[in-house]
DNA sequence: TGCACGATAATCT
DNA sequence: GATTATCGTGCAA
C-alpha cells in the first residue's frame, strides 16, 4: 500500500476510536437463530445517537436466551413486558430489574417466537467521557460498560427504547465491526439459577472489557 | 482479592 | 409475597 492508498479520514485519535467507518446492519445481515446471532454480534457496534453526539461501543460479550430455555423471560409465553422478544429479529427488548438497572436484548427469531440475545459488555468507542459521566463515579474506562446494567446506563438505554427496531433508521442501532474480531469463546451464563449449565455466553477472548473474572 | 449483603421496583404467582 | 439475565459498598484477610 502506498501512502496515498487511504483517502478516507485516517484516525489520529486514541486507540479506542473507530478504525474504520461503519454502516448499519440490515435485518438480512442477522442470522435467524439465537445462538448464531449471539456469536455474530460479538465485535459489532452498538450506537446511540443523541442530540449531544454519538455514544458507541464494540460488543464484546453476549448471552443467548433460546426457545425452551427456563431462564428466558419468554419461557412462560408472551406477556406485556416481554412482547418485544416475540417481534422480528433485530428489535430491542429493554427491561428493568433490581429497582436500578436496565438490560438491553436483541430479539432473535421469527415473529411470534420469543427469544433474544442479552448484550452484556461493550468496549467504549465514541462519547467515552459522556458515558463515564452517565456512570457517575466510575473513573476506569474498563468499567464503563462492563456488565449489562452498566452498558445500558452508559449508553442511556431505558424502557423508552423497548420495541425499537435496531435495524431501522432510529437513534439506537447496530453497526458493522470497526476492526477484525478476535477469537470468540463460550461459557456458562452469569447470574442464573435455572439452566445454569448451558454454554450460552459468548465473548471475545482476552478482551479486558468483558465482564466476570475470567476473560 | 473475594465474599456477603442491601437497594429497590416491576412482574408474576 | 417471592423472585429477579445487577451493582456498589463494606469488611475480612
Amino acid at each position: 500500500m502506498g501512502r496515498h492508498a487511504i483517502r478516507k479520514p485516517v484516525s489520529l485519535s486514541p486507540a479506542n476510536s473507530p478504525a474504520r467507518s461503519i454502516r448499519r446492519l440490515r435485518r438480512s445481515d442477522l442470522p435467524v437463530d439465537t445462538v448464531k446471532l449471539a456469536r455474530y454480534l460479538i465485535g459489532k457496534t452498538l450506537v446511540h445517537d443523541l442530540p449531544q453526539g454519538r455514544l458507541s461501543g464494540r460488543i464484546v460479550e453476549t448471552e443467548a436466551y433460546v426457545v425452551g430455555d427456563a431462564a428466558a423471560h419468554a419461557f412462560r409465553g408472551q406477556t406485556p413486558r416481554n412482547r418485544s422478544l416475540f417481534l422480528e429479529r433485530g428489535r430491542a427488548y429493554v427491561y428493568f430489574v433490581y429497582g436500578c438497572w436496565h438490560m438491553l436484548n436483541v430479539s432473535s427469531e421469527r415473529p411470534g417466537i420469543g427469544a433474544g440475545v442479552l448484550l452484556r459488555a461493550l468496549e467504549p468507542l465514541e462519547g467515552i467521557e459522556r458515558m463515564r459521566h452517565h456512570r457517575c463515579g466510575t473513573c476506569n474506562v474498563r468499567d464503563i460498560a462492563r456488565g449489562p446494567g452498566r452498558l445500558a446506563t452508559a449508553l442511556r438505554i431505558d424502557r423508552r427504547h423497548d420495541g425499537l427496531d435496531l435495524c431501522a433508521d432510529g437513534p439506537v442501532w447496530l453497526g458493522t465491526a470497526v476492526r477484525r474480531t478476535g477469537p470468540i469463546a463460550r461459557s456458562a451464563r452469569i447470574g442464573l439459577s435455572r439452566e445454569a449449565h448451558r454454554l450460552l455466553r459468548f465473548y471475545e477472548r482476552g478482551n479486558p472489557f468483558v465482564s466476570g473474572s475470567i476473560y
